[in-house]
DNA sequence: TCCTTCAAAACTGTTGACACATTTTCAACC
DNA sequence: GGTTGAAAATGTGTCAACAGTTTTGAAGGA
């Protein structure tokens, strides 16, 4: 389980900061670190096989993306979102995205515009691809911004977030058809060089699936926190 | 020097890594850590009388807020924004503005707006005050949004880099006396409660103040990155 | 003179131990 | 039986030393 033993291939050389990063978020994103959890510096430290530097590095940035909350002496803990949080989330994307996708409208070429309609109609029509190369028209779009720094806010801080409450709206079969609906008609609205038209359907958009994250997520201000000491022991 | 012997009025245990992030985020602000220059963790450790793991810390979430730009091994810098970087940054600026705009014009309470609008004009009339009590037009309306995820994005992290280059555009008394108008303008759309007009407004407004403080930068790639060895030693 | 090579210097990454704060335990006391 | 308060236990904050990597700069060759 020693992680410099699990580095047998070369490449070049990264921290175990870096690494032990993304071994904790996927524990967040497997739930064995569910929202609520408490995160233990030596505990994940002897896991790892490393010492509580590189674990202490790792929960600071996982503290400066907001996926874990923490007070000066008191015990880390994986973020449990509010339905008021997850709100404020949503709206974010709705600004972030919305702009993003206007961005997109003025800047993408013909040939961009046209291999996006493609790749989106075979996700469509296709059976689902495997996994590695999935299609994820959100990310698409927003790299087609151009915006840097949209693009990392987005798709870096707030997609570790969205994606833990992703699971929950995931796999429903008729949410899936409207929201490739509404993907079909952004992408037209940017065919049409209509930039003003293309962030209002996108605000649309992500508006509705956040909704539909809330109605899933109606009442559970921190739903593992009580049983996750049990299990943190 | 020593930051113990700083600390003598009596308040809650702040620990060494947050006061020592301060008093670096200082040290940009007054230049003496300008654009490009090196940031040295044992420097900066024997300076503040601290070992290098508090001031670790703090360069680590400098790189978190994306003012210091750092890869594995190489040494940190302060980063020196491109004209792109500052583009990106005022593009970033007026979709989460814009849209905080919009939120607030639907939320704020008219006694709000009444006192916020009283707050510009006696800004706007009256003598410079004694910048502790500054007011800042756009924080108060962001704060007024009432989403703190946009507050913390702007108010935060976009807020220091702003900061560093705000410098440039500063105390341009035309400039100046534009922005009262525009914001004027804005308040008037959200006391009408016309969210669009507002979030349109503050688009404009933004994108304006990005205009001109490109103006004002237009070939600096890594100004001080030069001389700033020199100085670092 | 310019480029290459290679060792020393400087710096960052990592570690284990120690100091301090908080939480929990548990016994004395109302 | 419930409450209070001190001490143990747990966990975070800080430090100094060591290890690995990058940079520096001087010697050697074309």
């Amino acid at each position: 389980m020693d992680l410099q033993e699990a580095e047998t291939g070369e490449r070049r050389p990264e921290t175990l900061g870096e690494e032990v990063f993304g071994r904790i978020l996927e524990l967040i994103y497997s739930t064995e670190l569910a929202p609520g959890m408490v995160v233990n510096e030596s505990v994940l430290a002897t896991r790892f096989g490393v010492s509580r530097g590189p674990v202490r590095e790792a929960i600071r940035r996982l503290q400066g993306i907001q996926l874990v909350s923490r007070e000066p002496f008191l015990r880390a803990r994986v973020v449990s979102l509010s339905a008021q949080a997850i709100l404020e989330l949503f709206q974010m994307r709705e600004a972030l995205e919305g702009y993003a996708c206007r961005l997109a409208a003025q800047r993408m070429s013909e040939a961009e515009i046209d291999a996006l309609i493609a790749d989106l109609e075979a996700a469509h029509s296709g059976q689902p691809p495997p996994e590695a190369a999935r299609f994820d028209f959100h990310e698409r779009v927003v790299r087609a911004s151009g915006n840097n720094r949209i693009i990392d806010s987005l798709c870096g801080d707030l997609y570790h977030l969205l994606r833990i409450y992703r699971r929950i709206s995931g796999a429903v079969p008729e949410r899936k058809e409207l929201a490739f609906t509404e993907h079909w008609q952004i992408l037209r609205a940017i065919k049409m060089r209509d930039g003003a038209l293309a962030e209002s359907l996108m605000r649309s958009h992500v508006e509705r699936a956040g909704r539909h994250v809330l109605a899933q997520v109606p009442e559970t201000p921190s739903p593992a926190a009580t049983d996750a000491e049990k299990r943190a022991s």
